[in-house]
DNA sequence: TTGCCTCGAGATCA
DNA sequence: CTCGAGGCAA
């Protein structure tokens, strides 16, 4: 039985161990000894077994037992934006001047309630993982991690884990998610790393790693931190400048590392970057720069964001770490568009956390222009660019080495190479394999069909077994061609064949990009889908017509229609469409049919789900002739209710109305 | 590009 | 149980 003191003194001491554990891992100043926290810790966990109730925000939560079978998706409730770089001080100054004349552009159409010149405050950019947590009623419900920062995993059980995350919040008035960097501490790598039988190689992947382990067990074992430094979206609190906001975080115990520095001019922040780079090392955790802001929040909002960034921040990268080794090799890799790329083969080198092995060379003219025409087996000089891609800098020294020798076939098939600029080509497009397997690879990828669990090894092993020589080919596939495959199992062969069948109704934006129409990428290809809006259409467009549409010039124009005027490209799309590949348009989708489930009802969208979108799910209900409106009435059929759904639900459940709250069920229902 | 995790396949052992 | 492919993040 549960009395009245029992649930007092339950109470008294989730708050009692909460306030212990703000103190040790968040200020970093404890009251109590472990011993004496373990006491009162053992004391809630007796409490809670003894009376079967556990509640939310007690520290017993933090390490669940249960293994996940995978992750779900979460949708960003604002979202989670990429940084735009400076890496030196000239990029900053320059950053600056886009900002100073934003300010100007905006202060001449609104005379009346012009910006502040700008301020600036400049933070630590720890090098991590990006967490967004999402709190409702004070409770922590949601974390996630970036993914395209529109939607990404859902990692809420291992994120409860880490001790600084508050579970609950004294912010009760609405939802609000913030956003923080997960790491894991140098220290604690090396006490991890002490005893673990494998050791981890360096922090950020180690924390990476760490908070993708599906048992949350493992996840503690980690012992990961958190350090928060933005608010992403709020009710019913907004701040007019950056010392609110972290005035806010402060207040609802989150962790803000206490590196804030305030300025109003950039110049002030000169001598800190270069102090903070030699600093660096005597922190312990990793940091990959600095980030600086605008202070006043008027002007974010008034500035915005270009497509990836917002206008009113920017990452200060410190110089990347460089490393001698000796090139080893030079090997010359046929592209999908018959582009050859040099790849360099170095000695393996410890490079900021991670063994090198691999370089990109770009091009000819880029081993001319870094003097390594003759450095084959000589010392040169390496760093990891934009944080990822390793590349050569140049020589060390001035001696030489072995030539590189310019192919002048193709390595592959032989063929004679064209030079374009400083980039060869193979132009045999058909009998080209690595060209051809690129293709079928390119086709199947995330971006284009989305065939889940295919790759370029299982494209190099379709093409050389099962004669798939063309994207066309995946749709003739059986599940006895890939059962006799080596590494293939009925499992995964079943797998395969649903990946396959479920691309065929993929939107036709993806199938246009799928195809691999030279200079098309993903943004073209939803510009030709919008506006054709059927394949067909697409591909009688003249180049007098595509010119027409917003950011397709001659040459993109000339290659669209080109493409299509292919035979083989037809013959290839006609085999496709025999096959039952059908490409979604909005067009196909609209002539909806009286006899679809959902024609002529009323629906209502509250809450966020997992993965659509409201105005695509919008657009989805109303191609199927329903009438989506925005607030529940008797005359409403059907309410969808995705997560933080609000007071919309709750009339629902009122009114006795129909509620779907799952995101499957929801496309069922659209298909029919 | 690398490191980390998961999953399925195939080998090994009971 | 071990191995390698696939997926994710930076």
């Amino acid at each position: 039985m549960l009395t009245n003191q029992d649930q007092q003194r339950m109470e008294q001491l989730i708050a009692e161990l909460n306030e212990h554990n703000y103190r040790y891992y968040t200020l970093d100043t404890p009251e109590i000894s472990d011993a004496e926290y373990d006491r009162l810790y053992d004391e809630l966990v007796s409490l809670e077994t003894t009376l079967g109730v556990v509640l939310p925000s007690s520290p017993t939560q933090r390490v669940g037992h249960t293994i996940l079978s995978g992750f779900e998706q979460h949708r960003h409730l604002a979202r989670l934006w990429s940084l735009d770089k400076a890496q030196n001080l000239e990029q900053l100054y320059a950053w600056e001047a886009r900002l100073k004349r934003a300010i100007s552009d905006y202060n001449a159409k609104n005379p009346s309630t012009p910006l502040p010149d700008p301020t600036y405050v400049m933070e630590l950019k720890f090098d991590g993982l990006t967490l967004n947590l999402t709190y409702e009623q004070g409770q922590l419900i949601q974390a996630a991690t970036r993914g395209n920062g529109t939607v990404g995993e859902s990692i809420l059980a291992q994120v409860k884990t880490i001790n600084s995350i508050p579970l609950s919040i004294d912010y009760t008035d609405g939802v609000i998610e913030v956003q923080g960097e997960g790491i894991m501490t140098l220290s604690s790598l090396a006490r991890y790393n002490e005893t673990a039988e494998e050791p981890l190689k360096n922090a950020r992947n180690a924390a990476a790693g760490a908070l993708r382990n599906l048992n949350p067990a493992v996840t503690a074992s980690r012992k990961l931190d958190a350090f928060i430094y933005n608010v992403g979206y709020a009710e019913g609190v907004t701040f007019d400048n950056h010392k609110q906001l972290q005035q806010f975080l402060k207040d609802n115990r989150f962790k803000v590392n206490p590196y804030i520095i305030y300025a109003d001019d950039l110049k002030q922040f000169e001598d800190e970057l270069i102090a903070l780079a030699e600093r660096r090392n005597e922190l312990d955790f990793l940091i990959d720069g600095a980030v600086i802001k605008v202070q006043d929040m008027r002007t974010r909002e008034a500035l915005g964001y270009t497509d990836k960034f917002p206008r009113w921040a920017v990452a200060f990268k410190f110089e990347a770490e460089e490393a001698e080794t000796t090139l080893l090799s030079v090997s010359w890799e046929v592209g999908r568009t018959g582009k050859i790329t040099p790849v360099a083969k170095v000695e393996a080198v410890e490079l900021a956390g991670v063994t090198v092995q691999n370089c990109t060379l770009n091009n000819m003219g880029d081993i001319e222009r870094k003097n390594l025409k003759f450095a084959l087996g000589t010392l040169v000089a390496i760093r990891r660019s934009n944080d990822v891609i390793p590349e050569i800098l140049g020589k060390v020294d001035e001696e030489l080495g072995e030539e590189i020798v310019f192919p002048d076939k193709c390595p592959s098939c032989g063929s004679e190479l064209e030079q374009r600029g400083a980039h060869l080509f193979c132009n045999n497009k058909l009998g080209c394999e690595p060209q051809m397997i690129g293709r079928i690879t390119h086709f199947a990828a995330r971006d284009a069909m989305d065939i889940e669990s295919f790759s370029i090894m299982t494209a190099e092993q379709l093409y050389r077994e099962c004669g798939v020589k063309d994207p066309a080919d995946l749709y003739k596939l059986t599940f006895d061609d890939l059962i006799k495959l080596e590494r293939f199992g009925q499992k995964k062969a079943q797998k395969l064949l649903d990946a396959i069948e479920h691309s065929k109704t993929r939107e036709l934006s993806s199938f246009l990009f799928a195809l691999g129409i030279p200079n098309t990428g993903k943004t073209t290809a939803k510009t030709l889908a919008d506006h054709y809006n059927s394949l067909d259409a697409v591909m009688q467009a003249t180049t007098d017509e595509l010119v027409q549409l917003q950011d397709i010039g001659l040459i993109v124009a000339e290659s669209i229609v080109s493409f299509f005027n292919d035979p083989d490209v037809q013959q290839s799309v006609a085999a496709m469409l025999e096959a039952g590949v059908a490409p979604q348009t909005e067009q196909i989708a609209t002539v909806a049919s009286e006899d679809h489930p959902l024609f002529g009802k009323t629906i209502v969208i509250t809450g966020t789900l997992p993965t659509l979108g409201r105005d695509e799910l919008t657009k989805m209900l109303e191609a199927c002739g329903a009438k989506v409106t925005g607030s529940v009435s008797k005359k409403t059929d059907l309410v969808i209710a995705g997560e933080k759904a609000g007071s919309k639900l709750t009339k629902a459940q009122q009114l006795g109305i129909t509620i779907i709250e799952d995101e499957a069920q929801v496309l069922q229902m659209i298909e029919g």
